[in-house]
DNA sequence: GTCTATACGAAGATAGAC
DNA sequence: GTCTATCTTCGTATAGAC
């Protein structure tokens, strides 16, 4: 199938930038890990590199956002926060702690500013609406999910130089009990 | 003098991993930007490119640690964590959004965990000192240092890519009131 | 659509003179 | 200590056949 290997592609993209960024990651890095055909690279992607990278943004957006709304309960405020956490301390325990976020490698390395902030923003309103569900106003919801998506994602920087979950477990801790008194105050 | 050259050498390449990476910096850019002479690059820095790196990581882990034990006031818990969030805030402004933070930026892209941890560590060392002077428990005050440092940095990449300063003020604010709360409790 | 071969440029690192 | 010149590697992108 066509289409097939450029998701491929994609995926195999937004794996390796995770580890080795955006300049690290070479064409043929992409090639050996998806085992897609070589002679059509630019044939899916004529933009080069950074339209497969932008692709490679979108991917990991639309893949966790979809994450957090399964995961999201009206009962409970802090499971879809729990389920977007644990994402990230799978990556990182995974890979040994060599592993990050590729959208914050590709906001870094590249000017895809764009992609970069959709995806960005279909997370914290994917959080968002779980808070509102839950209790919070909309106007705290809004402003506690980018509170979550920065300290997580900053966390996730932390604990990959530091080769350790403290740091990730500190902020979840602070920001489990910030949102349960969020969605109470209402 | 000798050392000057490469002092400018160390800002210059802090100043730069900001907006273009650690990849996208070449020396050539560092030796155009400082002024330094051309071939005393691996007279001062041996160890190519990594050294250079890891020297700014150092420069500017220390200088921001500085600058937060600087604002840190007894009677008042935020100042500290205004003076680091305005850091973070000019540098996004002056430089229209490009810039973010060269320890991420080297982070993310090369393999020197243990500078970047160990300059995280003093920022969060020197916020958590300002959090128990101003009366906070020492443990309460580690934890939200870390959140801090997380959460800004975190915040710093969502305004790169959304070209705005809205998430930065999101997190303060949300900060602010969790550290009040934090000092008056005890 | 997929292949191979190659052009082209960039950048890190080294050698050796001054 | 600082210079210039160069080596070498690498990676994007293109050209053109199948």
């Amino acid at each position: 199938m066509a289409s097939d290997a450029r998701e491929r592609m994609v995926r195999s993209a937004a794996y390796l930038f995770r580890e080795r960024g955006f300049s690290g990651t070479a064409f043929s890095d992409v090639i050996a890990h998806s085992g897609a055909p070589r002679g059509s690279i630019y044939h899916h992607f004529p933009g080069g590199k950074l339209e497969l990278a932008e692709a490679a943004v979108r991917y990991t957006g639309d893949f966790l956002a979809a994450g957090v709304r399964a995961a999201t309960r009206d009962d409970d405020p802090v499971a879809a926060v729990r389920a977007f956490v644990g994402w990230w301390r799978r990556v990182l325990v995974k890979s040994d702690f060599q592993a990050g976020c590729p959208i914050v490698a590709v906001t870094v390395e590249s000017q895809l500013a764009e992609a970069a902030a959709d995806a960005f923003r279909r997370w914290q309103d994917a959080l968002a609406a779980g808070l509102v569900a839950a209790g919070a106003t909309p106007v705290r919801a809004a402003r506690l999910a980018t509170l979550v998506v920065a300290a997580v994602e900053g966390a996730t920087l932390l604990c990959r130089a530091g080769r350790c979950l403290d740091p990730l477990d500190d902020v979840i801790a602070e920001l489990e009990d910030l949102i349960g008194i969020a969605c109470d105050a209402s």
